[in-house]
DNA sequence: CTGAAAGCGCTTACAG
DNA sequence: CTGAAAGCGCTTACAG
């Protein structure tokens, strides 16, 4: 690739004339400006970012590092993050920590020595001491969809206390006086909000809450259909159950399914996120949607914040969740199952 | 963050020396050696390296731009990519292009200006001039899913052929006499060649093609709500439908539901490639499967021999496709609906 | 074994 | 307006 000397060079000018025509900070001579512009597109220059870099102390490139790019909640977070670094000029870069916390550190020492700007982060678990290391470094950090308690570190989160109230009470609304709660991982903090918020709102509702009304120990369709089977063999049956997110929620029909129950006539349903199969399942199911696209733009806002002024307050920002009732909670919304 | 000559100069040494104990290329006495080290871990140093890169004319990063992200086969294929990146010390960098040309383009020439040492690209279009100029500016590209006609690039992607002319034939084995096609996008390379397969699995199977046969314009759930109603609704109907892509299905599905047909007693259906949804649908989808781990694998293999061998010979990979046989296309596999 | 020096490809004051 | 020079943070021959 043609470096600035070759340009200089066939112009027949001085690097420094190139580097000012090519930046326009400083006034060049339309003659000279035009020689150097024809030499740059004959031969297809283009500056080399690594030095420009060095030399100007930013790279204008943001890694986002995600737990799992595999969740569906990502992809759009990813879209809105990515729209707004590009209205600011910056490139977004996307890793994948695999939910390894050492693969996590790796990614994060490697975007350090490369000199990113500012790291946006969905953190695997609640190991810090590596996130630590980075951020004292100085590279700016904003975490997604989790609070890291430890560090002071920028975030912003999806509601998922006042989610949860808000669809135990829809439930509650519909009629369902017993109301399940399907566990994925209980030592998660945002599923203890979660966890929560059903509380409350089951209290809110007047309605009682007892130990027989948890299941449900780990995430996946399998454990979903296991522990969904489960509660729907309790007797009492509950009247409906709240998942702690989509795929459980998946494998909990997929038993009502084998047991020969219905949806939401015999169980009503809600979910967590709102992966694309929520809405095409069968019965099409209700779920408490994040808005992660919001949540990506406005972290990477955030982010772009405080590169540019690193002193800024820190901040948590608590964004609203969607209920989208469908089916599987709302006998009216079309023919359910 | 700390430079190398700060750790020089406490540590009392040349920077030199500290380049030659962190590059291990040459012997440095012991005594150094040591406090070297015991400097670096005190100011946490980690060499820049963009400085590195500039000397030594590689980034140890390779960018992987995807036309979408949203689509179900990049997850994996993306996790295939990271680990054979990371077996051989590379970061893998992923970017959107959002399916527009014009973002690839600029994602392109961000990633060269970056001095990435190759990409792997899921091009948008077919437009590829943009593309000719990075490949001619010297970066390695290996191209994922498709075959860019006019650029002499590598690819990997799958038998999109094989896969549509087997899953014809096993709908055939099933009994179905007129089995439809379901187009997403004509246009596209990638569903000629599925559509070439489907037509020469009639052939093969002894069956007729005709144009009643097929439907559809374009890709997405209401489409194929839309044009499998039509389908559906033909006199004769058809037997069976393959679809261009699982989207168009569950489209499909939920007319078939609504006009109150069974699949497959009253229609088979199989689709192509298997997003998680496929599993969870009522019925479980057929699909042909893409073998995208191995694909994202397989072409970063590719792209670093090429990145340490630039003048081998140009390559093209072709990977089978994998089909899974579920209720929707075979009443055996469980209580179909 | 160790250090001084050149150079990677740019940018940015500073003279002229 | 234009050019020569210093410097960003490293690595790598080359002397000693």
């Amino acid at each position: 690739m043609a470096t600035i000397r070759e340009v200089a060079s066939r112009a027949s000018v001085s690097v420094g004339t190139v580097s000012n025509v090519l930046s326009g900070t400083v006034p060049v001579s339309t003659r000279l400006r035009d020689r150097v512009l024809a030499v740059v597109r004959e031969l297809d220059y283009q500056p080399n970012q690594l030095a420009q870099s060095l030399k100007s102390r930013h790279t204008k490139m943001i890694g986002m590092v995600l737990r799992d790019i595999t969740d569906p909640l990502f992809p759009q977070m990813m879209r809105g993050a990515k729209d707004a670094a590009w209205a600011r000029n910056y490139l977004l870069v996307m890793l994948d920590s695999d939910a390894k916390v050492e693969r996590e550190q790796q990614i994060l020492v490697a975007l350090r020595t490369r000199r990113v700007d500012g790291i946006l982060l969905a953190p695997t678990g609640p190991e810090e001491s590596h996130i630590r290391a980075v951020r004292d470094a100085g590279v700016p950090i904003v975490c997604l969809g989790r609070e890291l308690p430890g560090l002071g570190l920028d975030c912003v989160l999806a509601d998922n206390y006042k989610g949860a109230h808000q669809s135990v009470v829809h439930l509650a609304s519909m009629g369902n006086r017993s109301i399940a709660f399907l566990h994925g991982d209980r030592a998660d903090p945002v599923e203890q909000e979660r966890f929560a918020g059903y509380r409350r709102g089951l209290q809110d509702a007047g309605l009682a809450f007892e130990a027989s009304l948890e299941a449900g120990s780990h995430s996946g369709l399998d454990e979903g259909y296991r522990a969904g089977a489960a509660l729907a063999k309790r007797n009492p049956r509950p009247n409906a159950i709240l998942a702690a997110d989509a795929m459980l929620a998946a494998g909990l029909l997929r038993a009502l399914r084998d047991m020969g129950l219905r949806s939401p006539a015999d169980i009503a349903i809600a979910a967590f996120d709102d992966p694309f199969c929520c809405d095409v399942l069968r019965p099409r199911l209700t779920a408490v949607a994040q808005p992660s696209y919001e949540i990506g733009a406005k972290a990477m806002e955030i982010l772009l914040s405080r590169i540019h002024e690193p002193e800024r307050r820190r901040s948590k920002t608590v964004l609203d969740t969607i209920l989208h009732i469908r089916e599987s909670s709302s006998p009216l919304s079309s023919a359910a199952t």
